[in-house]
DNA sequence: AAGCATATGTTGACGCTGTCAAGATATCAA
DNA sequence: TTGATATCTTGACAGCGTCAACATATGCTT
């Protein structure tokens, strides 16, 4: 099976230009991304299997670089999707709520291991290589977890007497240092991973808990 | 500048075996992946660097795989030196220790980060490929993590209420995250990151203090 | 409708990579 | 001395990203 559509014309006849290059790209990155992996995931496979010559895709991404951004802006939004459902759940405690931002941001790592280290591991951003497409995403995406963090502690959900952004940057690189560990293949078992999510929750949170 | 060491035998004559290639090749290969990263760290580039041809690695390493866990072990060995000198330091404070200890995991992360990577990161993880010989220093690291936490939990530092194994896993996540978000350029200002190791030894130390 | 600029797609080529095969040379044991 | 073995060499191959040069389709201007 492979993803070619066989670019036609809308008479159905091939036709030398693609019409549509640049989303089939991308589809079919995403679809390469999770078969292959980043490491796996070439220009050269990816032309092959959309039906087009090595160097087409050239025209729609710069380089392979703008090709991966272009894939981690979708994931960023469609993060942004999945955690903005959570937290417009209204009829949730805080707690209870904060519980479920957690489990979604770690299932959703454990879901698209490979887009998750394409959004948030070095490839990207060590090299600083991130386009500002990208960064008008990502980094709105950083900023509300700082928002969140403060109202956490406004709700007495947790410390207020730590500093928020670095409560905040504690809390995201717990999630992001579980995240990592499970899809970088570290820790391998993943029957406990609610557990694990629960243990963390409750250290963050256990405050509130016992004051009640 | 290279690391390249004119391989001559006893009477200072070049010849043509090298005599001490493999550990010759290690000390390279820690110094280009300081300089260029693992991305940046090829076989033919090391073999140039120390003087060989582009094959003579082959001898020693199976393959590229064989050299960067040979690297990572090294890696592994000198992190548990700094660790066990910090736990050695006997007239300090359990939660004093903690925090030199945490401290002291975010500074080896940092000051070498290609090696961090090397150690904890998909390369040889994700793909299964760690070696024997890798498997035999890291593990114990992990469970050493283990050990510590429940000592620390019976002396009253960490909430005994929580398993074990998820308490540990949840404060290594966590150091492991900040170290990955600082190494991989996501946490670019380096300048706060004691306040932030502060921070986490407070959320996981906080019972204690409250109870004095 | 004709013509030309532009967008899009193609083939050829280059240097880089890891790694295998085959041959050369040194070392060591019998 | 001889023969096995360890070590190092060159040659070769496929895969990679990407540039240059060329081909073809699209669309705007006149």
């Amino acid at each position: 099976m492979s993803y070619q559509t066989e670019h036609k014309s809308k008479q159905n006849k091939p036709s030398y230009h693609h019409g549509d290059l640049r989303s089939t790209l991308l589809k079919a990155a995403n679809i390469l991304l999770k078969e292959a992996g980043i490491e796996g995931l070439s220009l050269r496979k990816l032309a092959d299997k959309v039906g087009v010559s090595r160097t087409a895709p050239y025209h729609h991404f710069k380089d392979k670089n703008q090709l991966l951004c272009a894939i981690a802006e979708q994931g960023f939004v469609r993060w942004q999707q999945d955690a903005e459902f959570i937290f417009n759940q209204v009829e949730l405690p805080p707690k209870e709520k904060y519980r479920q931002f957690f489990h979604g941001y770690i299932s959703y790592a454990a879901d698209n291991p490979e887009l998750y280290d394409l959004m948030f591991g070095r490839t990207i951003w060590k090299q600083n290589s991130a386009t500002n497409e990208l960064r008008d995403v990502a980094f709105p995406s950083f900023n509300h977890q700082v928002d969140m963090t403060k109202k956490w502690q406004e709700q007495g959900l947790m410390p207020s007497g730590e500093d928020t952004l670095r409560l905040s940057q504690v809390t995201w690189g717990t999630m992001h240092g579980i995240a990592r560990l499970l899809i970088d293949g570290i820790y391998a078992d993943r029957s406990h991973i609610d557990e694990m999510c629960d243990c963390a929750v409750n250290l963050f949170t256990q405050q509130i808990v016992q004051s009640k």
